[in-house]
This record gives C-alpha cells, sequence and structure tokens, in this order.
DNA sequence: CTGAAAGCGCTTACAG
DNA sequence: CTGAAAGCGCTTACAG
C-alpha cells in the first residue's frame, strides 16, 4: 500500500491531474464544483503531494539552511547562543511556511559535504550563524550565487549581508563603567581571536585603556566557562592586585566568577566583573552579573526575523544593532 | 547559466547518461577507462547530482528529522538541553551521511504542518526530542509507519522505541542522600506534569519520603529557572524551616539557589539542594551543585547514538540508561 | 560492461 | 475553465 499520487486522485475523481495539481495549489482558475470533487477525493485518500516530485519541477525546495560551526573539539557544548539563535531561526522559518535544514560546519571533510550539499539544489537559501574568520565556507557559499546571509559579521567582508551587535560600543561602554568606579587595573578574558566578535570587544577594550594611562591585562578564552575559569587563575597570577575583569561574554564571566570565588577574592568589592551578551544565566550568577546586553541573545526572534529578511528580499545592506549596559551587582 | 546535469556530463564525456550515474554512484561495474573520463567531465564541469530528481527516483531522501517540542509560550528558551541534544544527534547523523531537518512541534497549527512534512516523504525517519504527554504527535507519528525514536519516554507506552534517564532511580538517590544527611524537611520543586520526566522524578521522591515519616512539600516548575526560583520562594513561605529541597532539574536548582541567597539562607548549611542532569553550569553555582547525573545530558553523543541505532535497525527495544548521584557542595 | 528506454510524481505552457 | 502532453533530472531493469 503505496501513498496515493496525484494520478490517483484524479482518478478517484474523475477529472484530469491538471485540475487536481491546479486545486492542491489553490490556483483561482477552477470551477467550485470540480474543486469540491477534487477536495473529497483528497481527503478520502489522504493525499499528500510528494515532496521530491514537486521539488523537481518547480526546482525550489522551500527550504532554507541554518549552518552553524560546529567546534571542531568535539566537545558537545550547551551554548546558549546556539539555543536562541537556532529557535529563534527555526520558528521563523516555519512561521513563513519554510523548512530548516540544520547543517553544522566544521571538519575540512564537513565542509566539502555542506558545499556539495547547497550545490545539490536541496536548500534555498542559507543562514550562516557565527562562523569563525578562519573558516572560508562563507566565501565559497557566497561564490554559489544561493542567497546566504551570515549572523554575526564575518572576518572577511562584502561576502554577504549580515547582522551583527555592536560590539566596539557595547565593549567600550563597559570599560567606561569599570574606569567610572575608579578601578585601576582593569583586565580582560578575550574570546577565540578567530572569531569577529571576540576581535572587536578585545580591540574596543584595549582602544577604552590606551585612552587613559592604563596597561591592558590580556588573557584569552574560548568563549566557553571553564576557558573564563582558567583564564582568570591565570590573569590573578600575572597581577594580584588586578581590581576589574571585563569577559568578552557572559560564559567565561561565570567561569571567572567560580575562579574569584576559589581564591578568596570578593565581588564586586575587591574584582569588579563585567560580561558580555546578557544570556539568562547572568540573572543567576552571585552576584548578578553586570553586562552588555546582546540583541543578538535578548532579541533572537527580531534579530533573526530581520536577517531572514534581508534573505528574502536579496538585499546587500547588512545592520548592527545598538547594545546596551545592563548594571547588576558584579560591577 | 544553469547547473549542468548528468545529460550534459554524459555529453561532455561522449558516454551514456547510465555509465554517468553509475560511476557517481560508485557501481563497481564500470570500466577504469570510463570512469576516468566520467570523472574528468564532472570535474570540468562542477557538476553535482540533483538533489530532489535523486529522492524521486529512489524513494528515499537521505534525510532524518529532529522534532524538537517548542514550548508553546513563544519565550526563546536557552535550555542547554536542547543544545546538547540537537547538536549530538546533528553530529552523529552527519557522521552517517545524512542530512538532518530541525521541526519545531507546539502548537496545534504546526503539528499539522509537522505531519503533512513526514506525509509528503520529506524524510527517512524522525527522531522526537522530550515531547510531552499532552502532544498528541508521538502517536499520529507512529501510525505513519515511518521509522521513529523517541528521546525521553513517552507518556503513551509502545509506541516507538525510546532512550531514557532512570529517573526514578536517579530521583530515588538524590532524595536519600537527603535523607542520609539527617534533613528533616526535604521539600521538592517538581517539573512540569505533563512532561514524563518530571511525573517520574515526583513520583520517586513522594515514594522515598512515604518510606519515612515525613511528608511531601511540593511547589511546581516548569523546567525553567524563573520557575524555580518562584517554586523556592512558595516553598519557604509554605514551610520556612524547610531544610533541604530536590530540584527536578538543574536549571530549577539554579533558581532556587538565588531565591535561598536572596532569602539569607546559606546552602547547605540551612538548606541543602540537590538538581537533577548534571549540566554544564552546576560547575559554576555557589556553592556548586550537588546532583543527578543524567547520561542524556553528559554523554549526549552516545546516548543520541544508541538512539540512532534504534531507528536505522528498526529495533523495538528501548533502553534505560543508568542515572549517578554526583555530590559537591550544595547537598 | 554499456546504452536505450521507461518511469519516479509532480507542474506548466499550450490548445481547446 | 479543463485536459493532453511535455518535461524536471535522475535511476534502474532490460537487452545486448
Amino acid at each position: 500500500m503505496r501513498r496515493p499520487t496525484l494520478h490517483a486522485v484524479a482518478a478517484r475523481a474523475g477529472v484530469s491531474k491538471s485540475s487536481v495539481s491546479r486545486v492542491i495549489n489553490g490556483e483561482p482558475t477552477v470551477a467550485p464544483e470540480i474543486r469540491q470533487i477534487v477536495m473529497a477525493a483528497v481527503t478520502e485518500l489522504g493525499y499528500v503531494p510528494n515532496g521530491a516530485a514537486r521539488n523537481l519541477v518547480t526546482q525550489k525546495t522551500n527550504t532554507i539552511a541554518i549552518i552553524v560551526s560546529d567546534p571542531p573539539a568535539g566537545l558537545v557544548s550547551d551554548d546558549p547562543m546556539f539555543a536562541m539563535v537556532v529557535r529563534a531561526a527555526s520558528r521563523a522559518l516555519e512561521a513563513a511556511g519554510k523548512q530548516v535544514s540544520l547543517v553544522l560546519a566544521g571538519s575540512a571533510e564537513s565542509r566539502l559535504r555542506v558545499e556539495q550539499y547547497l550545490a545539490a539544489g536541496h536548500v534555498d537559501g542559507a543562514m550562516l550563524v557565527s562562523m569563525d574568520g578562519s573558516d572560508p565556507l562563507p566565501a565559497v557559499l557566497a561564490r554559489t550565487g544561493l542567497p546566504v546571509v551570515s549572523h554575526g559579521r564575518l572576518a572577511t567582508p562584502g561576502l554577504m549581508p549580515y547582522v551583527d551587535n555592536d560590539n566596539v560600543g557595547g565593549a567600550t561602554r563597559a570599560v567606561q563603567h569599570l574606569l567610572d568606579q575608579g578601578r585601576q587595573r582593569i583586565a580582560t578574558i578575550s574570546g577565540p581571536l578567530d572569531m569577529q566578535a571576540a576581535q572587536e570587544r578585545l580591540n574596543a577594550y584595549r582602544q577604552a585603556l590606551q585612552d587613559t594611562d592604563r596597561r591592558s591585562i590580556v588573557a584569552l578564552g574560548d568563549f566557553t566557562r571553564i576557558s573564563g575559569a582558567d583564564a582568570m587563575r591565570q590573569l590573578l597570577q600575572d597581577d594580584p592586585h588586578l581590581d576589574a575583569v571585563f569577559a568578552a561574554n557572559d560564559l567565561m564571566a561565570i567561569g571567572a566568577l567560580r575562579t574569584l570565588r576559589e581564591s578568596g577574592r570578593r565581588v564586586p568589592d575587591d574584582v569588579a566583573v563585567v560580561g558580555f551578551d546578557d544570556i539568562e544565566a547572568a540573572l543567576y550568577t552571585a552576584p548578578p552579573l553586570t553586562t552588555v546586553r546582546s540583541p543578538m541573545g535578548e532579541q533572537a526572534a527580531s534579530t533573526v526575523r530581520l536577517l531572514l529578511n534581508l534573505l528574502a528580499n536579496g538585499s546587500a545592506d547588512s545592520v548592527i544593532l545598538p547594545t546596551e549596559l545592563v548594571i547588576r551587582e558584579s560591577a
């Protein structure tokens, strides 16, 4: 018992396949009477059009790929940004009647697979999520001619439109807040430098300090909690008297808080901590985390909608979203 | 300039389409000479087989759907389980050469879309992730005849194979640990009761207390941090002298910790807290969270592999994974 | 081992 | 407004 085909429905209804196709696709040029009888046959047989056949003839698939860079380490990550963005994008896409294909971009081997996949015409467009700068995938995809957009600015400019936070503005405001408090030794925990956002936040930190007479104190993390904890340990060793830390994301700030607690420092009395992103967890740290609110996290839904509009309109205009400092208790 | 077709490659190579198809699909019955010349034409033209055409004729799609229940509230959630499971499943699927289609299951309207989608033959199978008991989708999908498996036990038994934690064992061990410490007033924060896991963890809590002379103190949450914080407030009001709380997941435990801190209780001195799942964040709370390690989180990769084996083999044998109490400082 | 032909299940000009 | 026909780009028996 195979699934019924257009042919079967036509036979059952006593009309041509053309007519059945027309009512299925809601074309106006069909007699109400025919529509009736076809619909009856459709529900009677439980007919659902075959997707592959339809895709083949229409040359479109009605599906969009969400391409997420996957940490090469092979470690499974619970990164909240992944959940927020992927969920929001899926929702928006489904609301627009699109299907979503989730693609992980990581190893060189997977990159080839992704290329082939898109080249095979499986999707009508793609949205890249937080690709790192060293990944050649964006350039390759841009060359395919498929509509693509990026969630997060790419290292190579001009490849495709993107939506991103005002990383520079946000980081500057974070450091300024620390300066305003009279903090003297302000360190930073940077994200992985092959990511554009990490670069921008680090540069802004450097610039802000340079405008005073303070020196930069930098430790490198990779946007994970554990790397934040490790980096904080490193910083404390480098300068036991530091009195403030700007972490390039909240996850690393959470890690830093743990190290500070373990080392007996009080936050914010001894050391002030500011994060970036304002993920939900920032409300639950002890003390609650002062951080830069990123619209891409907090308002993932509207950000993603923005992005999908770029995709749909074939627009080439990127947008930078404003950030805002959320002052809580850690600084 | 359209993409080249099989036909074009055949013309270029001066052989039949059949032969091109054979070398593309790696069939052994093809002369090395022909293979050579075809491969040359393929790379020269940059040929990639059209997916839709292939799917149509082979009647399979090489893609598996990951169907995730989406909170109806419309709030975007950063639930770490979503990230862990979806990521792990995508990896495993891609490693097996499958494509993944991400589907959100929420509203009644979306349910129809999901049904249609699967009925349209877009996927070869599906993996459900943490569906709640009130959702009719699993029953509907089971009836389609498509291979389906569930990540998390379903309310209705027998519909499809599943992988789940030993929720009862884990929760029992958690409460027992509290009893062993001599805690007298042990409360619980339950998950949403239309989820099987929440039910099982609550029942185990009740059973464990019933075996002593203690009474149950229950507040209802929905597996989010904020609900845990609210529930804790409720519990403190109901019984200001409670000295222990078992939260049905770590996220709610994190919320409870915040409320306890705000109310001036020391953890674990005044109130002991135990969670469930052992998500990464449990290592970063103050104090670090004692919790039940769920293999579905901690070892998402192997759990998912298990599940996909069930899918592939058409097996009907579900598996329950053992849990383990991880004692840290909160209890 | 190779090629000509049929067919997967649709949509879409084209006549009528 | 309706139907017969062609065709989307592949795979796969079937002869040879």
